[in-house]
DNA sequence: TTGAAAGCGATACCAC
DNA sequence: GTGGTATCGCTTTCAA
């Protein structure tokens, strides 16, 4: 004797839409229209769908629902290392976002490596999201090719640049680095260190032209060094700030180059920031938390995670008169680490300094 | 005339099994079993399968698959703000290990809210999770019901405690706590001021109780200020420092509070750390970038990860013989903000203090 | 060793 | 307004 397995009232398992039709004595239809509100349901039936619904703790699969509605109200999101805080910054904001719109994020961290990005991207394709979001670890990504073939929308953050059929944030990386460097100048400094990772980034690259114009316009000489991390920077930097003829200033592209940088100077026994100066891009708290506090360039974190939200879910909606490219602007956040330079190289011998600090600022 | 849709080769849509079998002339059956290795397949066969699958791009949808066969190869995690890098650290070596296991991750950030953090949980099990990790926002959250209710695998991380049907990874927060505040005294601090967090969070009631522990033990006073954001800690601590019978000391339970008080700090003008000691709960790399190093306590992030993820993936596999409660030791971590209680109260009011610093340990 | 076909749990079209 | 039901793309018996 056979019995369909519906009928039998499993009491262990999670009641599905049929188990609340039954109970609310309506049509599957008739739960789903109450759910999405897809159509007109009398307020009777109404009730007693929710009734049912809270009385047997119903919720909704999802895998089933995207299966058949071809929307799976997942978006994908790809960030070269989460631990970073730039990119946890913008992490937070788009989940809460998405989340606001009844999206949820799939994450993906490349760390920083091309082979892994591709990886995860095509990992994260089998799972049909609507959207990707994607801060690309290298400049051509194979990735997107994978993406292109898929058809899925996808916005590029921060290291996009234009590639066609992307739609792209980033941020006047340029004129910001022209306009740090240009605070070192004014300064007086005369020889600065760019701290930069890797050129092949948009961003990074992007960087490195702001600051050979700035000290080009300003007679300035610079030196610029490619870092993979913290540990590298301050092993490189430590050398050149052991060179007769070394730098007054320091300009550490990102958070991790500036942590690098800091603890080569520390090392190098070097006064601080009477003997050296330090700015760096990534504005973040701990910046004014120990002294000096560090001048930086701020992204508009919010702003970028904002835009890249909007400019996906436009593209969900399937609107298409989208600019493809946008870009924010940076602002120079001026504090204790940025002074005139004082010392020359020949006292740099002087060790275990004392320092002068002043009032915090702000 | 009706034609069955799946009978016109559309070439826009992406492929899906049956086009691959029809593609390979076999059956979507072999398909599945050539992708899976679900039982064995002629090597001819086999070989017009996989010619097919490259041919069109196949791709598998991992919606209808996880919808047939009830594994979603999803993970969900609900951390209480991806911002903090000690949850940040964490995530970023779950997600790698899940990645190695072929497991995704939806992230979820319940921006230290109960009531948020219940709405992602519910979000989250819509989407057929094979598991979840959660680092809970409240002692005892409403949003465990769900889960139990639901029936999923979950594991509880830091601020778990003992919940029933839940496993759980924590620290030693009572011995750390003991530990780091036993510093304080057996350098001569009489007067510790403890800034910590949400007195409910499970973690945080540990470290109140070593604290207090230690201070008995050591003829200590203690004062215990609760702030739930920097700017509070900041505010609360300064108001603390400007009493005429100021502490010594101030032990940050968590970064965010440790952050607000270095600020508190510097805004009272008191020497540091001559005339303050401070020592802090989470290791972050900035802690060693800028002077005073921050003597902390160290949380072993990855091990927690790791044994979170271990965890998780045992009850998956169906593997019932598992310790409930793991907990690991944390690493006093002494630098240069932690030294002997220099000036008294009545000095307070000297500002604009030189400071002494000595060179980096390491 | 392989294929046919019955679902998985929703959605949405077509009737009434 | 409401219900019946084909269907989404895949997995997994059952038969051959």
């Amino acid at each position: 004797m056979k019995v369909p397995k519906r009928q039998q009232a499993v009491n262990n398992v999670r009641p599905t839409i049929r188990d609340v039709a039954r109970a609310a004595g309506v049509s599957t239809a008739t739960v789903s229209n109450v759910l999405r509100g897809t159509r007109f349901v009398g307020p009777a039936r109404q009730k007693k769908v929710r009734d049912a619904i809270e009385l047997l703790g119903y919720n909704p699969n999802w895998l089933a629902a995207g299966l058949r509605a071809r929307r799976s109200g997942v978006i994908g999101l790809v960030v070269p290392d989460i631990t970073i805080s730039f990119f946890s910054g913008i992490l937070s904001r788009i989940e809460e976002l998405a989340a606001g719109s009844n999206y949820q994020i799939i994450l993906a961290d490349a760390q920083e490596k091309p082979e892994r990005e591709r990886e995860r991207v095509r990992a994260l394709l089998r799972r049909q999201p609507d959207g990707l979001i994607l801060v690309p670890c290298s400049d051509y990504s194979a990735a997107l090719q994978d993406i292109r073939q898929h058809k899925v929308p996808a916005v590029l953050v921060d290291r996009g640049g234009e590639v066609s059929g992307f739609d792209s944030i980033d941020v006047n990386n340029f004129d910001a680095t022209r306009e740090g460097a240009g605070h070192l100048l004014r300064l007086g400094h005369r020889q600065i260190l760019a701290v930069a990772t890797n050129p092949a980034l948009r961003n990074i690259a992007q960087r490195i032209a702001g600051f050979k114009a700035a000290l080009k316009a300003g007679r300035g000489r610079g030196q610029i060094i490619n870092c993979s991390d913290p540990v590298e920077a301050r092993q490189k930097v430590l050398r050149v700030l052991r060179e007769r003829d070394r730098p007054t200033a320091i300009f550490a592209f990102t958070e991790q180059m500036a942590l690098g940088s800091l603890r080569a100077i520390w090392e190098s026994g070097i006064e601080f920031p009477g003997g050296i100066s330090l700015i760096a891009f990534d504005d973040c708290e701990w910046m004014t938390a120990l002294r000096p506090f560090v001048s930086t360039l701020r992204q508009p974190t919010n702003a970028i995670a904002e835009k890249a939200w909007l400019t996906l879910l436009k593209r969900l909606q399937g609107n298409q008169r989208i600019r493809s490219r946008q870009q924010l602007e940076c602002t120079l956040m001026i504090r204790e680490s940025t002074t005139r330079p004082g010392r020359v190289a020949s006292q740099l011998a002087e060790s275990a300094a004392r320092r002068q600090t002043a009032d915090p600022s702000g």
